[in-house]
DNA sequence: GATGAATGAGTATTCATTCAT
DNA sequence: CATGAATGAATACTCATTCAT
């Protein structure tokens, strides 16, 4: 009865849910987890406060569903990139580029990922972290898989392919807090040009 | 060196903010700023809440006054190493082998300081971030400067100096993350090696 | 007589207000300001400190609301009393009467009242006081313009009005202190009568 | 050996106690008991904190010998006036005169006479009353005595001497109130002569 | 089911007092 | 004896969570 088309019921459901995570979202990046209450969360998402308790079991675990469902949906767009057949480069290229869109739409949702969490207290983060690092190195994963591919085409140089992976990762990263920061002078398609440049050329002269 | 000599008295001064600074440092990391409590700090640095008041005006100052001593002292390190007037190439190995090695020595004070500094709400980094911004940006130029003589001494390649430094530092940065989760697997004098390799040379076979 | 009738809700929270302020009065009015905390407040009323807080932004305001309501309420008597259009003599009898009255039904309001508030810091007093100063000298004028058409009809001497008030009023509370000490030996009637022969006739033999 | 004079041992000390309670009387007579610490006393006196810790058992202490120093002062200089032996309107003029007079010279020490020392909390007045409010009933007492001659003189009317002692007190309150709100206006000369008009011959026209 | 009033544990900070120097 | 550094009890206020309506 409830396996196939979600119930009109449900289907509001998930729409309370989603505009309760969408106002906790937009809180919780400005102002990190303790900066926010969670009668604020309430009123901005126009609910009672006892509703947002029916849907999340604590402020905890609204937090950290947030994490996650920000987690899942962007890494699965990433993975999803990697996945593709196609020559190394050019799925390098797409990953980075990939990368640095899901960063532009998604500036708020940033705030809350860049540093992979840092905003509620270690504590906290624990069993998080358990969730968001396995997707995270998952995606890491796939891409030191392109890279082993790319070093088996003798497109890439024989070195250690997830250390290739980290390294390319840390490029965007690096480059995305520059556009985070001042995206005027650092638009992110020049950045995502620059990060494969340096990625695959390195910066000496031969 | 210093001014005459440090009185006992003053130097027993120190050694107690040392003591609260140090067993704040660990707290903080470990819990972040909103986790830790006064009393917390108090007992676990082994003073009565209102000596640590003495020392520091406020919670906010004691975690503020943290992060600076902690980027004021590494930060000045790094720009001691990029102000050598060496050749180029071995400037930027030194630099990569310095940050790792202050990273290896100060484990915890990382956690502050990585992703520079969120983990306060934001209202108190409002005031930190010019400082602590400051000093690593700092940072940052002082290494595009070495970046652009080296340009032109036709060392390395001739793209953006600025690029290049925030390209070395995300590198740096993310294999320093890598060896913060795992340090057996990951020993940094390995990592300092690769990060060279993989920024000058790049991964594409040629 | 009001604005339609108050939902029971309404009724509820005014009930609520009361007895907050009423366990507050008692406290306060024995112990002082600063000599009651608002735990204590919050268990003499029965309420949990929270509840004071939804109530009352804070110990000030509940403070303040507390003065100023009985200053409100009593001067308001006053006036009504005052605004009488008799005989002289007979309003001022009256006059004093009705203080008697008051400070013998609301003793412990008293000991916040005399003197006009001291007790809370002086901090606390400077917004409080142009109110309950004001209330005071509207009820000091009220008095001084009844002593006027006395001095008019001829019926008082022709002194400043605004003094005799002051020495009406002061009469008054000096008697209302006697009674206030020891009720059983100075009767509030017998004081009221006292009072009203002094001021109208003098002490002196003619 | 310590009888007679004072050895100058002595002499210091008194001078030095004196100026912890003038620190103390300029500070309470501004913010109240609970608006002054002992340290902000202690560095107004220019004495370490400790020091004032020998002569005083506590701020409690300091607050009570401070009330009685005055009291015991200001209620002496009264009595002297009372027990003068001359006609009985003029021993009650000196007698207002004198403490319009005290209240001149002492602005400050009122604002923690007037109304019997509100300030501190009710329980910290009650030892103190006891002190205080005996001195202030031997004032009233000796008053009365000047009444009750003055009735059996047949200058006064036959009426309870100790309610005309009151009555009297409190009409130089009031009017010393009023000197104290505006002294340009109410200059005390000529509230004196007031109270004087207004106690011996009441308001009534006949 | 939805609501939001009530709850009370938790926390930064102050300040009277002590006591080693 | 004077000092003032150290102490820690005390307190106003916040906010996650519950539960009667």
């Amino acid at each position: 009865m409830d396996e196939r088309k979600p119930s009109r019921r449900e289907r509001e459901k998930e729409r309370q849910r989603g505009e309760m995570l969408t106002a906790a979202l937009e809180l919780f990046s400005k102002r990190g987890y303790h900066g926010v209450s969670m009668q604020e969360i309430a009123k901005k998402a126009e609910f009672a406060i006892g509703t947002i308790y029916k849907f999340f079991k604590g402020k905890e675990h609204l937090y950290t569903t947030l994490m996650s469902d920000v987690a899942v949906k962007y890494h699965a767009v990433l993975k999803e990139v990697l996945s593709t057949d196609e020559d190394t480069v050019a799925v390098l290229g797409e990953y980075v580029r990939t990368k640095a869109g899901i960063f532009a739409d998604n500036a708020s949702a940033l705030r809350l990922h860049v540093g992979w969490g840092r905003g509620a207290s270690f504590d906290i983060r624990a069993g998080l972290d358990e969730e968001i690092g396995r997707l995270y190195d998952e995606v890491l994963e796939a891409l030191a898989l392109v890279m082993e591919t790319g070093v088996q085409k003798k497109v890439l140089k024989a070195l250690d392919p997830h250390y290739m992976a980290v390294a390319l990762d840390g490029l965007t990263n690096a480059f995305l807090f520059c556009w985070l920061k001042d995206s005027e002078r650092h638009p992110y398609q020049a950045n995502a040009a620059m990060v494969m440049e340096l990625f695959l050329r390195g910066s000496l002269v031969r």
